[in-house]
DNA sequence: AAACAAAATATTGTTGACAATATACCAATC
DNA sequence: GATTGGTATATTGTCAACAATATTTTGTTT
């Protein structure tokens, strides 16, 4: 038996992938037995690996009563968007010192299919740039613990934004408004601009995100209701 | 057989004191079987709370060869810090909005006994203290992920800490100043200025460890060096 | 039929055994 | 004496069985 790495490794990255996914709705219920089954290991692995995404954040844990994908609610969700803003502020600042020439190279291509994107409110191309756009950011500022830190808190707010992220088009213009403005300030290298151009966006991005919930009377998870109770 | 908690949690926690505690150095290999012994568990557990150890940034783990406690390089911390000082930046922010009289009078306190450590260049005492004050500070926030993510953060610095925390004595005067200028600015509800200072005074902390670090010719561990090897 | 009680079932928590891998030890050779 | 090769030991990775707890089902009573 020859591996690269362990099963619970690979089990992990499974469950996370679903999860990310959304393959496995918020609110879900993880029984150990049948994801053993699924793939193929014993239950040791299985546990190891979700004892591991309850500490990241992506699982919640009831003694005796096992493991649930995390719901987040709208009151975590807007403290979470405070500790992305903070982190986000300092990824423009740095970025802004830090970029390389070809970095920003990728970060103006995604921009400019952003307009495409924006002209036609096409959401679903939208969502992949602006995610695309954040993860080239992050890496151009240079820094492992940051970015690891980010993309953390970034897995946990999707938990939360999928379900409305199809609703909120409305807000594609002005949020790629916001990316143009940033990738200029970085471009400049004004960190301080950037830092707080990113700091804004983040926390614009949470109203805009509160603003839709409110207006459409938000259709609530089914399944969702059903395992966690 | 009656627990409030699982023999895994009872397990991380007993593992996660011994490491912020130093009673498990830096770079130490944790043998499974002999922490199973000692906490009268199975492996199982044990192998659980490495997982949450490992994912939280306690430990490091190699495939086949076991877990050991984290050594954080210079050139980790010097990153970690930056995490640090974009979350402290956002603590000063929201503590200058949200902060309750109480809160105000246990960091006014807390200043006074800094500048008597100050006076002593007591650093034993005046490094509990610091803890203190952060710590009332992030919970003046009014933000749990905040202070959450703050909290993993510094526990991972003090990892690195440990060692020339010590010989730091020479920056308390400096590092008092910085704490009652914080005070002040969140006392005034200026969110803008106590971010500032926040922000600033986590780097100013970096630039200080770091001279202290290039001094003195930093006596490396012991125990860590064998038990790595 | 609704509500409660008790048994049956399913699921999680924990353990000890086995397999796979790495480390330590020792002898033989150069 | 240092180095290589092989064996013995120790340690981690995985599994399957058992114990403890929660959930569901069933039967009984009102």
């Amino acid at each position: 038996m020859l591996r690269e790495h362990s099963l619970t490794t690979l089990v992990q990255r499974e469950l996370e992938r679903q999860i990310v996914s959304g393959e496995l709705e918020a609110g879900a219920k993880l029984n150990e037995a049948e994801i053993a089954g699924e793939l193929r290991v014993s239950r040791g692995p299985v546990r190891e690996a979700c004892r591991a995404l309850y500490q990241s954040g992506l699982l919640r844990a009831e003694k005796n009563r096992g493991v649930f994908v995390r719901q987040i609610t709208i009151e975590e969700a807007y403290e979470i968007y405070e500790v992305r803003a903070a982190l986000d502020g300092m990824i423009g600042r740095l970025a802004a010192k830090r970029i390389q020439p070809q970095q920003l190279q990728r970060l103006r291509e995604i921009v400019k299919r952003m307009h495409v994107a924006s002209r036609g409110l096409d959401a679903d191309a939208y969502f992949p740039l602006n995610i695309q756009f954040h993860e080239v950011l992050g890496e151009a500022a240079g820094n492992q613990a940051l970015l690891q830190n980010y993309q953390r808190i970034v897995n946990e707010l999707n938990l939360y934004r999928r379900e409305v992220i199809a609703r909120s088009a409305e807000s594609i213009p002005e949020s790629t408004k916001d990316h143009e403005e940033i990738v200029n300030a970085v471009a400049k290298g004004d960190e301080v601009l950037a830092g707080r151009l990113l700091f804004e966006h983040v926390l614009n991005g949470r109203e805009r995100l509160h603003r839709v919930l409110h207006e459409t009377p938000a259709p609530r998870a089914k399944a969702a209701r059903k395992s966690a109770t």
